[in-house]
RNA sequence: GCCCAGGUAGCUCAGUUGGUAGAGCAGCGGACUGAAAAUCCGCGUGUCGGUGGUUCAAAUCCGCCCCUGGGCA
């Protein structure tokens, strides 16, 4: 269940200059905080892995799919060598019957970035969904959480009465919502659900600013970005890699629960085409070019993300330019006091 | 060596009686506020194998050359 704590805020009521102000809250990050970003595949683990090395640090998980328990393969999450090396925090730590979302994401990500603060450790954030660092930048509008029962309203609704007529519906009491395409039921039926529940628009909550994440800007940033074509060779082969270290099983294994199929972990790359595989009706190699084609646009949409969404970031384009420019982006004292050059 | 069938987008192929080319797949660009590995929007990216010729005009017709399949030697 999910509980959110602006459950409360009447619409009026909304932005940050409400939030209690009372004695100096305890330090709730890490002075030291490394973000690493990147398209699927470019080697953001390892390079994460070698930065906690050298300082000491902890690794926390910035992606999406990662973050559920029964996909440890196919969602590329680190292995025991990985782990064994350093603390890493928010893999695998949901069930996939669990609707996750970024919101969920932001308060365990703040309540392991105290953690770290607390035992004195820097923090490396690593992932690929730009959405997980502008919360952590930025933060999301406060909105109040939306029974999934409404969703699922709204999407039937949506599916009754046709793309244009919804989308009109919806912007007729929430205009600037003219900008959503008639055929993005996600985006659609989310702003009627928010209305529907709340009886204030979407727009005008996302027009209060958010409260990020993070307390203080970053100590560094950093985009992995590869050659595009190597990247895509990268992907295809991972995928290979993936199924013989045993992702048919693990698919197998999730498809045996019977779980919702619009669950986000469902939507994972690789698990509609190996369920499809595994139901017959599809040969595994055509499952693993589809699996592999859709992990390659997937890469492409990511970099769409960081080239525009992160505009400002510093690139590097392997591990090795990438650690230089991280290890740059920090102060003198901590690259000394490690002796890391 | 001879006889067929082909050489058009990254791939598989269309292309009327000559009017500088279009489909699918792949790909590329973009958006992105609690499903984000999601969802959505937009875009043909081209020495028509080469070279001469016929023509106002050639991917289309003719000659020669090159390449790839198949057949006969």
């Amino acid at each position: 269940m999910n509980f959110d704590s602006i459950l409360t805020l009447s619409p009026h009521a909304i932005g940050k200059q409400h939030l209690p102000e009372t004695t100096p809250p305890p330090p709730q990050s890490p002075s030291t905080v490394i973000l690493i970003a990147g398209p699927t595949a470019s080697g953001k683990s390892d390079l994460a892995l070698a930065l906690a090395n050298r300082l000491g640090a902890e690794i926390i998980n910035a992606d999406a799919s990662q973050v559920y328990g029964d996909l440890p393969l196919l969602s590329a999450r680190p292995g025991d060598e990985d782990l064994a090396q350093a603390a890493h925090h928010l893999y695998g730590h949901v069930d996939g019957a669990t609707r996750y979302s970024v919101g969920q994401w932001s308060r365990d990500v703040a309540a392991t970035l105290a953690d770290c603060a607390r035992r004195r450790r820097a923090a490396i954030m690593v992932g690929g969904t730009g959405l997980y660092f502008r919360a952590l930048e930025s933060g999301l509008s406060p909105i109040p959480a939306v029974p999934e029962a409404i969703m699922r309203d709204g999407m039937a609704h949506y599916d009754a009465m046709g793309a244009e007529a919804f989308a009109a519906e919806v912007i007729a009491v929430d205009p600037p919502m003219v900008r959503v395409a008639p055929n993005d039921r996600q985006r659609l039926v989310r702003a009627w659900s928010v209305y529907r529940h709340s009886g204030t628009p979407l727009s005008v909550f996302q027009a209060a600013l958010g409260e990020p994440v993070l307390q203080s800007p970053p100590t560094a940033r950093l985009v992995l970005m590869p050659d595009r074509n190597a990247l895509y060779d990268r992907c295809d082969h991972r995928f290979e890699a993936m199924l013989a270290a045993g992702a048919l099983a693990e698919v197998a294994a999730l498809k045996a629960r019977k779980l919702s199929p619009t669950l986000p972990v469902m939507s994972a790359l690789g698990v509609r085409e190996l369920m499809d595989h595994l139901a017959g009706s599809t040969s595994l190699d055509a499952a693993t070019a589809l699996a592999q084609r859709n992990t390659r646009r997937f890469a492409k949409r990511q970099m769409t993300w960081f080239r525009n969404q992160t505009a400002t970031w510093p690139i590097a384009p392997n591990i090795d330019a990438a650690l230089e420019k991280v290890l740059d982006q920090l102060p003198a004292g901590i690259k000394e006091a490690r002796n890391l050059r």
